[in-house]
DNA sequence: CACACGGATGATAACGTTTTCATGGGAGGC
DNA sequence: GCCTCCCATGAAAACGTTATCATCCGTGTG
């Protein structure tokens, strides 16, 4: 087992165990300029002996640019989250970039700027914010000048660059879908709101009202499935109830186990639309109909965006994630439509 | 929109404005020594009005010690390994560090070396690896020494620390638990391998061994959920089978998917068992078994022990995560075992 | 009143690397 | 054989910050 000496070894040790210079040294790092082949291979010996690992932070400090993201969300684990991360470190790596990864655990202010300074106490190229959630938002808000920043989200904002998953339009298309088939309404289970105007729930409602449908109280289940699964048990009870609009997926699912015990048949009686197209989703019994997204690529926007503003040069034409319904087996006419 | 100009201020430019000298500037930021209340002001002022932000690169220089911790996976997206990396990033945050995630691509030498070099180019405190597939194994072989490096596995090995979950047994308690209900001998569909001795798959055949059970062959599905679909598809046109264990829950998903098409029953003609305890098993209907695994806990071990190297304590007492079977509605006893 | 003491401040060194500049030597052309 | 040019090499500067040390001033004590 390797000990870890309190001084790790500098490239004056190397240059003095090579019997060479420490510019030298540093040319063969490098490969800058030519070094002979038998200083060249002395310097190899030396760094092969020492175990020497040159100073990142020497470095990045006289190459003066740095070469690490700050990713900050309000989690890693969920569905879109994590794909989002995917699409970011991917992009990031081809092009010599390292993604850091913080946590932002709350909403409030105090929480919110311990985390930023935290992440910025690093050497940071550009910061991308996933503001999914309200903790997202908050940081938007909360981020120093000066830093170049990307906002990951389900809809346009202002103070930062946006690229966008157009959540607002996915939803009309997912709720107009349902009218189509008949619905009177549609039900909403909500994921939290990451903006009042815009986002999942604002373009349900928006397409229940230029449909002249009625607009059902919104129901909020935060990020648990089995709140969504209890609201299921409820719900399961009224005959109202033909159609329901998930925030994302996973509520879905909590909302088909809680329709399956009750044995209401969906989507028989009773319909059901996801969110985000996670690959469980169509394994399910029945598969769940959803909203995808395509989480990876806006992460790769992100980043191709946060580079452009760290270079000074025009952003990537920033085109907007285009949704696409996926039906599968969760979702038809409802009852009444049938019965004629 | 900000502007970013070609020169950053530092901490020079924040005495000149101030009127004071660099380290009391420093003082101020670190509040390492008291200033006085009206030198404070105008150094306050003064990084306020040029949106001074100190170079962490100069810091990290001077200060010897990074912060830095560095993740190494084969993915981030899949289960347990988006849960361990939220263990080590919440439990670094705690610790004032901060986690930088570089996946591994692929098992080859070139990409794995490259990859390292790319991740140990930056100021990097310890890196931990999640030794969970092939291409983890390759990067634990290829780190260079000199590095406190840390493995995550699914059980012990040589070369580096490892902090484990012990998967072994738990696959054995989960086989023990399939023959205990009365099943002849379990099937199995495999996750890719993490070592030939060791792991899930190692602890299926050793339970059977152990039970003088016959050994089915191994069906490797990758990490694919309509992989496991279609093995499942053949399996269900099979009287022999009874009890499959599964090398995740996303696997175990698919079988099950494959098995209700089938129209076959679960658990009444066959059982399903998965692997690490996927919230959305519980949802499932039948609701799935499963061996939970605590991967938020074995990542807070894995950066607990990373931080004991870098820091040449001794390490804190290592022990192994403790799994256990959670029974839910996939599993019972065999057909035969009914009929008597 | 002399002296010691302590707190705030500034000058300077230090961290480990790359870049710039100057130097020396060898090869090639006349 | 001499001059020029180019290439490899080393000395020194630079990056931006914090740590160390010395200095200065004011205050309290004998």
């Amino acid at each position: 087992m390797p000990r870890f000496v309190s001084r790790t070894p500098a490239i004056t040790d190397v240059a003095k165990l090579a019997g060479v210079s420490v510019p030298t040294v540093s040319r063969v790092l490098t490969g800058s300029v030519p070094v002979s082949t038998e200083r060249r291979e002395r310097v190899l010996r030396a760094i092969q002996e020492l175990g020497y690992r040159p100073n990142g932070a020497a470095r990045a400090l006289i190459k003066g640019h740095q070469s690490v993201i700050a990713v900050l969300a309000g989690a890693t684990t969920r569905y879109g989250y994590a794909l989002t991360i995917q699409g970011i470190e991917e992009a990031a790596r081809l092009a010599g970039y390292i993604v850091m990864i913080t946590v932002i655990e709350a909403e409030d202010p105090d929480t919110v700027t311990k985390t930023i300074d935290l992440a910025l106490a690093n050497p940071v190229a550009g910061v991308i914010v996933l503001k999914f959630d309200p903790a997202g938002i908050a940081t938007v808000r909360a981020m120093p000048s000066g830093v170049p920043v990307v906002a990951v989200a389900g809809s346009r904002g202002s103070g930062v660059p946006h690229v966008v998953l157009d959540d607002t339009t996915a939803a009309m298309t997912a709720t107009d879908y349902l009218l189509q088939l008949g619905h009177r309404t549609v039900h909403h289970i909500a994921v939290p709101l990451a903006g009042r105007r815009s986002g999942r729930s604002a373009g349900w409602r928006k397409a229940l009202e230029r449909a002249g449908a009625e607009i059902p109280p919104l129901m909020e289940a935060g990020w648990d499935p089995h709140r969504a699964y209890e609201i299921g048990l409820t719900l399961a009870d009224r005959d109202d109830v033909t159609a329901v609009l998930c925030g994302n997926d996973e509520l879905a699912i909590g909302l088909l186990r809680a329709l399956h015990e009750k044995g209401r048949r969906v989507p028989d009686e009773i319909s059901v639309v996801g969110f985000d197209g996670h690959p469980l989703g169509a394994l399910w019994s029945p598969a769940l109909t959803t909203v995808q997204q395509d989480f990876v690529d806006v992460g790769r926007r992100a980043f191709r965006e946060v580079v452009a503003m760290i270079g000074n040069e025009q952003p990537p034409q920033n085109s907007s994630g285009t949704p696409h319904l996926v039906i599968r087996e969760s979702s038809g006419p409802p009852p009444e439509a049938k019965r004629r």
